[in-house]
Parts: C-alpha cells; structure tokens; sequence
DNA sequence: TATTGTTATACTCTATAACTATA
DNA sequence: TATAGTTATAGAGTATAACAATA
C-alpha cells in the first residue's frame, strides 16, 4: 500500500514544481519570468547567440523567443545586435542592466537553495540529483519545464 | 560562477519536471492523465469524496472537476452516486474497472521508480527528499503540478 | 532549397461569472 | 445567505502555417 509520498518519483515532481513555483513567484518583484531567466543566465556567457539557438537550448518554440526578447529589449535588459556571420540572424547580447538584473535573480536563487535542507544535507542532495540527472540524460541547465508545451505553466521555472 | 547545475533547486525542478512528463508519457497508453492518476489515487482510499473535495484536495477548480470525472465516468473508471448527507452533492467513486487501471498506472510510477537510482541511492534521496518536503510545508500527495494555474501543463503531472 | 526572424490564424486550456438545486 | 454541481463566455497561451530576407 505504497502512499505517494512513498515513491521518490512523485516526491521529486511534487518538489521540483513547488520549488519552481516558489522560484517564480519570488521573481515576479523583478518582473521577471523564470523563461526570461534562463535566458538572461543563457545570454549571460556571452558570444553571438541567435534566436534560434535560444530557442532551441530552452526548449522554446522560435515564435515565442521573439515576444520574449521584444520585451526583455523594450526593457533594456537586452538588445539585438547585427550577427557578423549571418545576416538573416540577430546576435543577442545581454546589456549591463540585463547582467545586473541577472545578479538580482541570482541571489534570490542562493536564497532558494539555502532554505531547500541544511548544509550538509544539501551537499547530499546535491550529490545523488546529479546522479540521478546524468542516469535520466538530462542536458545541463535544460529545463524541460520552461518548453512550451500544449499550456505550459508560464509561471512554473 | 555557480552553473544553474550546481543549484540544488534548479536541479530538484529540472528532474522533477523530467520525470513528471516522463509519467505522463508512460501514462498516455492507458488514455489517462496525471490529474486522472491523481483522482484515482485518491478516490482508491474510498469514502464519499464530493467533486468539491476531490479538486481542493488536488488544487483542481471545480468547474474543471467536471469534465475530468464525466470523462472518467464515460470510460467506466469512476461513477457518480448520491451523496447520503447532502443532496446537492455527488458521492464519486472508483468502480472496479477504474481500480484495475490505477494498478496498471501505479506499476508503471514502479518501473519509473526503479529506474531513477539504484536502492540504496533511492533510498537516501528518499529521505532527504522527506526532510526537504516537510520543510517546505508541502502536503502529502498534494502535487502542484496538477493545479490549474495560467495555463498549466496538462501532460506534466 | 533550407534557414532566420516575424506575423497571423486556429486551437487548447483556464478564469470568471452565471445558473439551478439544495443547504 | 452560502454551497455543490454545471454550463457558457472570454481570455491567455501555444501550434501551425505562412511570409520576406538571406544562406
């Protein structure tokens, strides 16, 4: 008579979605959306990334990439630049706002993990997540809730 | 310089959500959604669970309420019977039928389980797991992921 | 001919608000 | 007056398909 709360899959999905709930809800002061997150975290390595490789790495549909970097340009967090070896292309680059902003976002992250289980717990958490991740073959820093999906939750990191 | 990998909330939301559509996936041969699994779940403990009570216990509203169980009552998973104590409610409750479907379900979230980490590994996240969900205050076998939300993924439990 | 960015249209799902019948 | 179930309407968001510019 196994519970829910018996089975790590469940307890796994129902933490992730709290966690990445929690994460948004926490973002909104910077109105921010956790897509526009990994964004910002994606532009943040810097190079000349397109639209479409934004797209692609988050799992974003290239329709939706546009809404979402018109608004985070509208709002000076980032800008299209002039790709210099495609011209169909832009070259997204993250502005010093945007890097700033990033920082803000970042913190609240730290925040995040900090109250997630103490120290030492942590560390083991960490530890056994990775594992966990690299036997699934999840991609670094791919986060499958961010897709769009048929409705997915905008809300939910 | 912290990868969005070495954040244990970004990794505990990036599994999370993987294994969440991963059951989802694994779900769709028996035309039956996570939410569907939710209410099964809990209607299996039996009782008089009014629609009311069935969507606030899984953060469904109840005007979505009804369309989940017509359809469960069409496909003869679950039935609507007269409330004992309160005429303007219904009784739901899981036939026979429907209580063989949740077995073939909950032996699928098995393999799932199985498959996330070795025993002793799951055993440890499973614990740490426990000390996390207690510490965020979640409710047991409440899963966020099922509730409405803006557009919320219907295939991601 | 394929690809990048963009826009428009159709579709899916939820939110809100009503309504009936009971309490 | 409030609540259980139901239905209808409107809204938010995505998928699909087109398009122009460039490869």
């Amino acid at each position: 008579m196994s519970s829910l709360t018996d089975r790590p899959s469940f307890l796994l999905s129902q933490l992730g979605f709290h966690v990445a709930a929690e994460f948004g809800r926490r973002l909104e002061p910077l109105d921010l959306r956790p897509r526009q997150f990994g964004m910002l975290t994606y532009l943040s390595a810097g190079g000349n990334v397109t639209q479409q490789e934004l797209g692609a790495r988050l799992g974003i549909h290239r329709n939706v990439v546009v809404g979402l970097i018109d608004d985070l340009e509208r709002r000076g967090l980032a800008e299209r630049r002039k790709h210099p070896d495609d011209r169909r292309a832009h070259a997204v680059r993250l502005t010093d706002l945007g890097r700033e902003l990033l920082g803000h976002a970042e913190r609240i992250a730290d925040e995040l993990d900090a109250e997630l289980l103490g120290d030492d717990d942590r560390q083991a958490l960490l530890h056994l997540l990775h594992r966990a991740a690299a036997r699934a073959g999840l991609q670094h820093g791919v986060h499958p809730g961010l897709q769009a999906g048929p409705g997915n939750a905008p809300g939910a990191c």
